[in-house]
DNA sequence: CGCCTTTGATACTCTGAAGGTATGAATGAC
DNA sequence: GTCATTCATACCTTCAGAGTATCAAAGGCG
């Protein structure tokens, strides 16, 4: 077998995804019989079908949902070390700390001081990105080391390190009903939508393309070993790509930035969970913060990835982990 | 930027690790100018210069260096990528299980029974290699899970659970002079060598092509965080490609199999660290095996590809951690 | 100091793989 | 049965990648 080209991969991650050549050609700005011609070429090499195709519908077969989990991490993990060989190039080299703006637990001031503290000769630059978006973002080489809640973050190829945990908090209108609730549950929410339209009694981290088994539930230990669990007690903290701003694709009426989302939840168009410490930077009158008694509450985590091997990331891990320390004791 | 093809990748690791254009268009089955319009043309792209070259001398700047790690690393993503496609388009799936023959703890069998037994659906066959290669292996794709040795492997992008930990013992010819003693400790070996040809005071491990920054000791703590630590205390224990039988490409008058391993140290020829597990079961006459007192132990680990989403996998480090849980109790 | 070997760069030619256009054929909706 | 949709096929075109021949610079050496 002769090894695959990234365009290749390219090519198969679209058509995967769109379930449709037209589509996935246009999308890759190329016409539809090539596409059809690389994938058919593609099979060939690897001697396996990977779409189960009829002129009306495309499906993915066993091997082509493989080779989709795959071909993503690969496509990261080339498109990351072209990234990272120009960043190493640069004259002033630079650790980039990839976050949402706000979700830090409050601690990203003293981390950033605690880290200029270690003298890497690496200036910290902060590389913001949407909520759930970190992870990627690091993959792929554009970030260095990243603040994430690690619930919402897809962490294949990241090691990381929680720095603290708190509760998930709904945001609600005041004059909402539940406004008067001291304490809510996911089940009083029916009927409810969340910034990217989905329903907010399914929590806030989205399950979709999970990437899992359907059936399974897996969940990480802290020797790092994945086990299957079969209860829901964690369930809700399998998500992979989050919500909380986040607008798909395919979002309708998909709100994205922090005083739009305010906005049309004092309007009561939308609910919404924040992690408690970024309600405190947010006092709003007619906002008001309820905790939801069966939500697992999320991590915060600085994370990087698996194969880091740089003092610079060593240093902000540690200077990350030990402000969390220290805050932790107060 | 356009996305890097993996041609690229492997014309750059292929100069890289030559240094020298025309030894690595030949190893590339192609001309010398082509490859290095290539290299020239991966420059432009990336706006970076990876190889400083003259007419005499080929050499790495610091982002070539970079690239070269995560080139490589990106490269067996995109070979994993097809294999695994492949695999899973096989009428029946088996679980591969990689591992260095007779390395195993004894557990082997055990484990592999225990698995069975579990009923995945997947039979496991196994996919023997050389020592060090299986890390490779499951980051390729060839093999879904393993049993190594973690401190020869290059743990980077596998997640992994020890089994047990037992000490390196030597083995020498019955009529060497060290036979005599009941342990020695490196310092006493000056001058033997080992199947590969390197100097046996060094302990098994080789620490070349060992990825990590020089001057800097890495280690990973339970939690999976990357430390630097100061001492030299587990510095042994941070080699990638191993040796004990596995003959680098350049080794000159290198030894491959056990066989011929062991004619060799009755002829006094080399001498040889094997785990104690494995020395059970060659007892030879003309061999002593002596614990050497100042070498770290080898830990024994199953490891699996970090995104590995398998039942079977999951099963299997069932199968082996509950094996060495009984057999640590015994 | 000048010759020679080694080795990467340049100039040019050529081939084939990748892409485009036109069209066919199958499938499901109505 | 008709029609729209959508994937496959046939055929053509182009340029990127590979080859050959050659140049030029850098060390080694007498």
């Amino acid at each position: 077998m002769n090894d695959l080209e990234t365009r290749q991969l390219r090519y198969f991650v679209a058509v995967a995804e769109e379930l449709n050549f037209g589509r996935a050609a246009e999308r890759l700005g190329m016409a539809q019989p090539p596409l059809s011609r690389a994938i058919r070429e593609l099979e060939r090499q690897l001697g396996v079908v990977l779409l189960e195709r009829t002129t009306r519908r495309v499906e993915l077969t066993a091997s082509g949902q493989t080779l989709l989990r795959d071909a993503r991490i690969a496509l990261d993990a080339v498109t990351a070390a072209g990234r990272r060989a120009q960043h190493a190039g640069e004259a002033r080299p630079q650790l980039r700390v990839a976050l949402k703006a706000d979700v830090d637990g409050g601690l990203l001031p003293r981390i950033l001081e605690e880290y200029a503290a270690q003298e890497t000769g690496h200036p910290a630059t902060l590389v913001l990105g949407r909520y759930g978006e970190q992870a990627t973002t690091l993959r792929d080489g554009r970030a260095d080391v990243g603040l994430l809640l690690l619930d919402a973050a897809d962490a294949r190829g990241l090691d990381s390190e929680p720095l603290l945990t708190e509760p998930f908090l709904l945001a609600v209108a005041a004059d909402d009903p539940l406004a008067t609730y001291s304490e809510v549950c996911l089940a009083d929410l029916g009927g409810r939508t969340m910034p990217d339209g989905k329903l907010a009694d399914q929590g806030p981290l989205s399950g979709e393309e999970c990437g899992f088994v359907p059936g399974e539930r897996w969940q990480r230990t802290a020797s790092g070993y994945w086990s299957a669990a079969g209860g829901l007690g964690t369930s809700g903290a399998m998500g992979v790509s989050g919500t909380l701003g986040s607008l798909g694709a395919s979002g309708a009426s998909a709100a994205s930035d922090l005083p739009e989302i305010f906005r049309l939840i004092e309007l009561g168009t939308i609910v919404c969970y924040f992690p408690a410490s970024l309600t405190h930077r947010y006092p709003r009158p007619d906002i008001v913060y309820l905790p939801v008694n069966d939500l697992p509450p999320a991590t915060l985590a600085v994370a990087w990835p698996q194969d880091s091997h740089s003092t610079a990331v060593a240093a902000f891990v540690r200077a990350a982990t030990a402000v969390a320390a220290a805050a932790a004791l107060v």
